[in-house]
RNA sequence: GGGCCGGUAGCUCAGUUAGGCAGAGCGUCUGGCUUUUAACCAGAUGGUCGGGGGUUCAACUCCCUCCCGGCCCGCCA
């Protein structure tokens, strides 16, 4: 019965992942609505690797919709989880990253081992820690236009729906004992699957010393607790407390889930895929008699090469991402297989919107591609955009980041249309979206200040000197342009002047941009010239300010 | 140390399920646009499929082994 979460959604014939994991879905025959679940425990920063939980379901979920059966993409928010380092950063609900420094930090390091729910969130925006998190997660999923029905952990405990799967693994818990036991050496005899949280101090213990199912109640002493490198102190303190007053130990609690919430499938980082899911399946079956959900492992990515990391802080928010990247092209990123290590490459993040940019004509059948690559097109595509419209204009991403140069929307939209980015019959809405790209290109041009990162000095002129052939032809341009000329004609007499004065042609659109952007590079310079105030580009030629 | 996943052109990635000519885009180079930047057009360039061994008529694909990266093998989630 042991299901292999590498195998599954591999193989058959799909080009697309998803639909060999509907597949797979599909052949147990599931109770509608079909369940997928994901989850994290909001302990920090959301970043691009969290949002796996989010977007593989999805995937799997639209593609089962397809096929006419209704589905429940549940993500849980595991806030009944405990505190167990205090993080190195932070985030507030505008997605500003803040350092332990600018929040009350001490506050923090007193609520170590509390659930994430019964801590004061730092802000002091959202109704706790944990609350503050999940709303940022909800936040991206809503910022992508996903559609994620959000469940609290720490609700469905204190709503009573943990209880009774909570009273049958306390009946059973000699069998508990026996199977956790075959994955993690510290289960003894006397080891309890029940995690009392303290009446006194609030924080989630350990040390239970006695159990009464007729009552629905356990004794326990609030002990300290090893967490990672560091001991998380309890307060000894004796009491009893009720199967809501605490949680499961994780490694129940995800069956236990599964049971509460009917899961038919659910994707997880590979880092469960040796420990966590081999004991929850073991679990499912042989302590709940369920049979748990359909498994898929998903790789982590990276971030420019460098494991994403919340501790080292090397993250990026999906908020970040939506500064460069429209949405869909993100979504399109979660397409790509699952199996594969992937690096989110800030860099080099126009191949991906080219890459996006060819999935989306192969859908519309106006690009080549593999037969699979076809396929995946046109089964992929309409879950990655909300309306696909065959009118859509997309305008090369490094292009837009040239585009970029200026801050004219009329100027952006004529070197558009001249350089047939944008068809003459284009409606006004896929005009105004292609240009949307031009603000996002621009941000990735400034953030990795790439080549494509030209900002005209209009302020004041660059420190810059030439020889005095060069200064002479620009004497000569200048007074070329203060005649008025249109675009073509001054770039024609660029390269005239340039000959006249027997100095090199490249040199002297060097200096050109040299002049304007402190830079050695840039955008067609006679055109660009042209739509800029005459006044400003005489004087700067003659390098008077 | 043991287990699992990944490694394909300079870059980003398809292809490995079921063995059958090593692929795409970008980049680079050359040429074109009566104008050597950007863009655009045409052509060219590109490979130890991580290394080695084996099976086979035939291996990126299957088997063995080694290297590199990541994850798990304590706790926690």
């Amino acid at each position: 019965m042991a299901e292999d979460p590498y195998e599954v959604g591999r193989g058959g014939s799909r080009a697309f992942w998803a639909d060999s994991v509907a597949d797979a879905i599909e052949a147990r025959d599931p109770d509608e609505p079909i369940v997928i679940k994901g989850g994290v425990s909001p302990s920090g920063v959301p970043h691009i690797g969290h949002f796996n939980e989010i977007m593989r379901g999805y995937y799997v979920a639209e593609a089962l919709r397809d096929r006419g059966h209704e589905v429940r993409q549940v993500f849980t928010a595991d806030d009944k989880d405990r505190l167990r380092a205090v993080p190195r950063q932070l985030a507030d609900l505008d997605w500003n990253v803040v350092g332990l420094g600018e929040v009350d930090a001490g506050a923090l390091g007193r609520n170590l081992g509390k659930p994430y729910t019964d801590i004061p969130d730092p802000f002091g925006c959202c109704d706790s820690y944990g609350a503050h998190f999940t709303t940022l997660l909800r936040k991206s999923a809503e910022l992508v236009g996903v559609d994620v029905e959000f469940v609290s952990n720490t609700e469905l405990y204190a709503d009573g729906e943990f209880e009774p799967v909570t009273r049958r693994v306390l009946e059973r818990a000699d069998r508990a004992r026996d199977v956790l036991a075959e994955y993690q050496n510290k289960v003894d005899d006397d080891y309890v699957p029940f995690l009392p949280q303290c009446a006194d101090c609030g924080k989630i213990t350990e040390g239970v010393t006695a159990v009464d199912l007729d009552a629905g109640e356990v004794e326990y002493v609030c002990e300290d607790v090893e967490a990672g490198d560091q001991t998380i102190e309890g307060c000894g303190h004796e009491g009893t407390a009720t199967l809501r007053d605490g949680k499961l130990p994780w490694r129940f609690e995800w069956p236990a889930q599964w049971e509460i919430l009917g899961v038919d499938f659910e994707p997880f980082g590979k880092d469960h895929a040796e420990g966590s899911w081999p004991s929850g399946e073991d679990v499912a079956e042989n302590v709940l008699d369920i049979q748990p959900p359909v498994p898929m492992v998903y790789e982590w990515f990276t971030l420019d090469g460098e494991p994403l990391s919340s501790s080292s802080g090397n993250v990026i928010t999906v908020d970040e991402v939506l500064d460069i990247l429209e949405p869909e092209v993100f979504k399109y990123f979660f397409v790509k297989d699952p199996r594969k290590q992937r690096d989110f490459s800030v860099e080099n993040v126009d191949q991906l919107v080219d890459e996006f940019d060819r999935f989306e004509r192969r859908y519309f059948g106006d690009a080549d591609g593999s037969e699979d690559e076809v396929e995946l097109a046109e089964r992929a595509y309409p879950m990655v955009v909300d309306e696909p419209s065959e009118e859509q204009v997309r305008i090369p991403y490094t292009f837009a980041a040239v585009l970029g140069m200026t801050d004219d929307p009329e100027q952006r939209e004529q070197i558009a249309r001249k350089e047939g980015h944008i068809p003459d019959d284009a409606p006004d809405w896929a005009v105004e979206q292609a240009l949307a790209r031009v603000e996002r290109a621009q941000e990735w041009a400034s953030l990795t200040n790439n080549e494509f990162n030209y900002e005209l000095k209009r302020a004041e002129m660059p420190d810059v000197s030439f020889d005095d052939a060069t200064a002479a032809a620009l004497d000569e341009l200048a007074d070329f342009i203060a005649e008025g000329h249109d675009g073509e004609a001054i770039q024609s007499e660029i390269y005239e002047t340039a000959k006249r004065n027997d100095i090199d042609i490249s040199e002297f659109f060097s200096a050109g941009y040299r002049l304007l952007f402190d830079d050695t590079e840039g955008p067609q310079l006679g055109t660009f010239i042209a739509k800029l105030d005459r006044e400003f580009v005489v004087e700067r030629f003659r390098r008077n300010e």
